[in-house]
DNA sequence: TTGATTTTACTTATTAGTAAGTATATTTGC
DNA sequence: GCAAATATACTTACTAATAAGTAAAATCAA
């Protein structure tokens, strides 16, 4: 792989996290990079092939991640707390998350790329519920509502929680990250009955 | 007050929610309504501007919607309710909200507007943290974080949940919106102890 | 020297924004 | 009561800047 191809991936990812897909022009990617903008378009003949790149890049990125994880023996709780880390390091650098920003500009996207952010969207969302039910089984995690609710739930609280602390204060999404943990953590005596 | 005027916020305040604020022109905006560019920006002379009087706009719709519900006598869980119901509505419409929608484009943003975001947020929050205290309370809620902390899980519940559903299924919406009445509604038996 | 990479020099389309003009009301001075 | 002045609500016809994208020539690296 070209490291030129690599560097304008890098770039335009966090110019999406940043300014948003539609915010963002090869311009932009060119000047810092100091090549002109059709060099960009020899590695990415459209904005829209970039685009799916940028997505299929982050879905590799997930998927080897999860097999690390899996290969160092990570449990539940650990693979839950690493995924989390990333929303955290993201908050810290004013950015927020592919799913965040490309949510907002849906409309305006090419299909491959709205597939392409689908497919992403998925695969999160079902790991997320896998690690969530096996957690519970294990007794790490404690939540009553279906696996796959509480797998929603913690990513829209993870989403929108970028969102809101870049336009409020950094800080507030440490209370966000901890009512996710508190939202699931086994209790010494926890009794629950519906009415 | 103008009708035009009126029309074009509204169509513009659409197209922020359905494209987004850098993927919508004031073409858009004339060719729907049938009137010439130069128009749009007699009432709105810039594109900043007309984002400004969106979110003033929203602010005082949210004002007097509170002062309604406060004239009704809603009491704490209605009036949660009620605000719940504008999510519920733009699920249905396909849209996401404001907060979701400019958080994403804040860095392209001008400064007013920036200001005027944070205001809606800032009213937002404040008045969600104090319904739930009051609510927590008379006993209408029970959770255990402080309220502030529980305005800000639950606002971004509902601001990723557009954008989630949006990306994923609509009815997923249905699920998170589900989750976060569980996690404020107060059980008969509910003993939590901490370690 | 061949193929990969990058620049030069464009095109076409769209963007926000403006200056000047026009038709229709509305107000004001007398 | 009525002409003159003025305000309202636009249109026409631009500009300057930027967008994505392309063709062909130049450069570089093996």
């Amino acid at each position: 792989m070209s490291v030129t191809r690599e560097r304008i991936l890098e770039l335009a990812e966090e110019l999406i996290l940043t300014k948003g897909y539609n915010g963002f022009s090869y311009q932009d990617i060119s000047t810092v990079m100091g090549i002109k903008n059709a060099a960009v378009h020899y590695y990415f003949p459209s904005k829209d092939n970039l685009g799916v790149s940028i997505l299929k890049t982050n879905v590799q990125r997930f998927d080897e991640m999860i097999e690390n994880m899996q290969n160092r023996d990570f449990n539940e709780w650990n693979q839950l707390e690493s995924f989390m880390k990333i929303y955290i390091k993201s908050n810290r650098e004013n950015k927020i998350c592919l799913i965040g920003s490309l949510g907002t500009d849906i409309n305006t996207l090419s299909d491959p790329m709205r597939v392409e952010l689908q497919k992403m969207v998925d695969r999160i969302i079902s790991w997320l519920e896998s690690i969530l039910q096996t957690g519970r089984e294990k007794g790490l995690f404690q939540f009553n509502s279906p696996a796959h609710d509480q797998a929603l739930c913690i990513l829209s609280s993870l989403v929108a929680g970028l969102q809101l602390a870049r336009i409020l204060n950094k800080s507030d999404f440490k209370n966000i990250h901890q009512s996710i943990w508190e939202g699931i953590t086994p209790q010494t005596t926890k009794l629950v009955q519906t009415t």
